[in-house]
DNA sequence: TCTGGGGTCCTGTAGCAT
DNA sequence: TCTGATGCTACAGGACCC
């Protein structure tokens, strides 16, 4: 899903324009979550439909006809509800989006086998296999868009360039519902025309400090000296925007069913604001939980354990500890996150949110745990392996930490 | 206006060893 | 023995992405 429609308004680059060497193919779902919502409430076509949920959450997808009344993707609903008060609001249901995700990319798949999902709605596809078989670059991007209109019902829109930083633009250009091609040759032209918030990788804080040093357009970043912007920037941002800027960008696509993971977590914003310490130990205990439970279920153990905490201003900390041994039990998790919780010394502060991470992961079949002298074989691990069969057969949450049981249940 | 939840990557700092 | 340079790791925070 771009963040900024892009209409650079230099060459005409539509199907027909020249391909040659642009192997690149960026596809982007058009307002996926919203166009997901459509397939299941069909009478809603045509009208302003908005996906986000609770009273303190934002605006996850959204139709184009309530984007027409400025409503926009991370917006907060509260907003969104102001700004188009016909629109229909729905809750999410990821469930389906995951289903109608994995029909695309298998869509993706049968064009050619150098698919690079990026989320669930977008990925990279190097076609420079396939062109001898399917035809040249423009006509698969082509192909693409069709058969995913016929077997998945949504559409979606493709850049097609040399380089997966400006087929990545490209799309954004091509929204909604099209096709842009920049071909090698005019690649430079295309960036430069660009303002600097386009840029992948340029969010509000960035543009922000280009604005500052007078850096308005791509043009701009590529004439000023690389190592201002790298003082500016830091070493790192500086230097790799100043490449893009000159469209070069060397990385390839690379055919994955999803990048290893490097961490895993789960956190959660409070309905109303909390300040009793019981309530955070209850909801770090759920959230320990479930964050092990994921852990478990892919296989990987974690050494480090991170707490978040987001206070009412939205000032937010995090504090971390690693581990002697990876872990994937709920206890360790639980315990180590308490303790960091509680180590904060907080007297009643007003708490917004709060999450549970666990980082440095690893294998967990290469990962055996060492037993100390006198200690039981069998122990916390084990149980969390029953609670997790049991949820497997009798739906998640089946087997739950007392204290996690509400009065009622 | 009032800001979710899932992540990744980068940077600066501090402690420690060499 | 002391000091500074250097490199590594852990930690905390910020920016960004979808």
């Amino acid at each position: 899903m771009s963040r900024r429609a892009l209409r650079p308004g230099v060459g005409d680059w539509g199907p027909d324009a020249d391909d040659e060497g642009c192997d690149v193919l960026h596809v982007d779902m058009d307002a996926f979550y919203a166009s997901v919502e459509l397939l299941r409430y069909p009478e809603l076509r045509g009208t302003p439909v908005i996906v986000g949920g609770g009273s303190r959450g934002v605006v996850l997808s959204a139709t184009y006809e309530a984007r027409r009344s400025g409503v926009h993707a991370a917006m907060p609903m509260s907003r969104a509800r102001r700004l188009c008060p016909s629109a229909t609001v729905l809750t999410p249901h990821h469930g389906d989006y995951s289903r109608v995700s994995a029909g695309v990319m298998e869509v993706f798949r049968s064009i050619t086998p150098v698919v690079e999902p990026l989320s669930l709605d977008e990925a990279f596809l190097d076609v420079s296999g396939a062109v001898r078989r399917l035809g040249p670059p423009a006509r698969i991007a082509q192909l693409v868009r069709d058969r995913v209109a016929d077997e998945q019902g949504i559409t979606c829109s493709v850049g097609v360039a040399s380089t997966k930083f400006v087929a990545k633009l490209a799309s954004g250009g091509a929204k909604p519902d099209g096709l842009l091609v920049v071909p090698h040759a005019e690649t430079v032209a295309f960036l430069h025309a660009l303002p600097v918030g386009a840029m992948w990788g340029v969010g509000a804080r960035t543009e922000e400090a280009l604005l500052r040093l007078g850096l308005q357009t791509v043009a701009d970043i590529a004439h000023v000296p690389e190592h201002t912007l790298r003082r500016a920037l830091g070493e790192a941002t500086g230097r790799h925007l100043h490449a893009l800027a000159w469209g070069r960008d060397e990385r390839r696509v690379v055919a994955s069913s999803g990048a290893a993971e490097r961490s895993i977590g789960s956190e959660e914003t409070f309905s109303r604001d909390v300040d009793d310490p019981r309530v955070v130990h209850r909801e770090l205990l759920r959230l320990a939980e479930r964050t092990a439970t994921r852990a478990r279920a892919a296989g990987l153990v974690g050494r480090t354990v991170v707490l978040k905490v987001r206070f009412a201003d939205f000032t937010t900390i995090t504090r971390s500890r690693t581990l002697s041994e990876h872990t994937d039990v709920t206890r360790d998790v639980f315990g180590t996150a308490r303790d960091l919780f509680d180590a904060l010394g907080l007297q009643r502060a007003r708490l917004r949110l709060v999450g549970v991470r666990l980082e440095g992961l690893a294998d967990a079949a290469g990962r055996h745990h060492q037993l100390l002298l006198g200690e039981r074989p069998y122990g916390w691990r084990e149980a969390d392996t029953a609670v997790d069969r049991a949820g497997a057969r009798f739906g998640a949450g089946a087997v739950r930490p007392a204290t996690l049981l509400s009065p009622r249940s």
